[in-house]
DNA sequence: TATTATACTGTACATACATTCAGTATTTTT
DNA sequence: AAAAATACTGAATGTATGTACAGTATAATA
């Protein structure tokens, strides 16, 4: 993906906000008359710039054949997630041997990023409605906030917490 | 909204897929090379149909201007939501005296819909580490085999989301 | 029973639109 | 210094597409 100036930037806006606005993606014209270009040929070479560098698509000889394609980081696209079993004692890691099986779901799914589905055993946390066999999704970070919940190791003892000043080590 | 056809649900669809897939709306020739017709007038009258009965809109003299209408009951629009406080004990119910405030959020917010915000109070659940004042979207359900989905906020930012196979019992 | 809705085929046509060609000018890259 | 990319105006053209008109047939209403 090569670096977008700022009028296709403007260009890439004005068909997400027709898209969004109408349902359907705008004509040269269209874009024309919302960004203030006199001459079709000005959002026809636009568009070419921006196919070129992978932000759209355009369907040949097709009427507002315009798609915008989602760039791979940041797709809403489906995407395999592993789940991990939860066992008692010993951490759960992204071994394969850990993998139980793998669930497609959009990465957009929880409205942020995640890196695995943690398959929770046992009882212990039925206090907060977390029943057996239900499935926690865990985004690995470094970057810990008081607050947040953690999955957490202590005594080989693996459990779901909530992060304290004094932390307990987080896996992985 | 009136009732619809069989026929007119298959148009339906065929336009809700073809947007998938493509990114934009069919042309009268393309729902009938999808589904078999000869003439691109069987297209048309069905079109029309689903507009008078409030399934699409149509954008006169506008190729492919065709856009789905999203019916009220499961409209992606924004949606206020009412926000229960947790008592310690005794379960809270949609009574006005217990409706704290109501949040604006798309009803696809968490891909799931749901009915209200629970604001969790005391520290009941730390050993999960949901804490005080953090929110809970709770879909009300006696369907216990399909997967409910908890998610709960710190702090503004989704942390951790629970995707529940068996559900355990939700408050209501 | 008359009428309206549904469900098509088939033809025709005006126009909505993509797309090319011809220019001009500035900036960036090689 | 030459070439390529950016950023436009303006005109022209072929076709993609909506849409109306003319039929046929069956099922659902009034």
């Amino acid at each position: 993906m090569k670096e977008i100036t700022s009028q296709q930037q403007r260009v890439l806006d004005c068909i997400q906000i027709y898209i969004n606005k109408t349902g359907f993606p705008p004509t040269r014209a269209n874009i024309c008359k919302e960004l203030g270009f006199k001459s079709p040929n000005s959002a026809e070479t636009h568009l070419r710039a921006l196919e070129k560098k992978g932000f759209i698509s355009i369907e040949s000889g097709t009427s507002r054949g315009i798609s915008i394609l989602e760039s791979q980081e940041y797709s809403e696209n489906d995407y395999e997630y592993p789940v991990i079993g939860l066992v008692a004692a010993g951490s759960p890691t992204l071994a394969e041997e850990n993998i139980e099986k793998t669930i497609n779901c959009p990465k957009s799914f929880f409205n942020s990023n995640f890196d695995y589905f943690l398959k929770v055993k046992g009882l212990s946390m039925k206090n907060a409605g977390i029943m057996e066999d239900d499935l926690i999704a865990v985004k690995k970070t470094t970057d810990v906030k008081n607050g947040d919940i953690v999955i957490a190791r202590i005594d080989d003892e693996v459990t779901v917490k909530f992060f304290r000043r004094k932390s307990p080590k987080i896996i992985e």
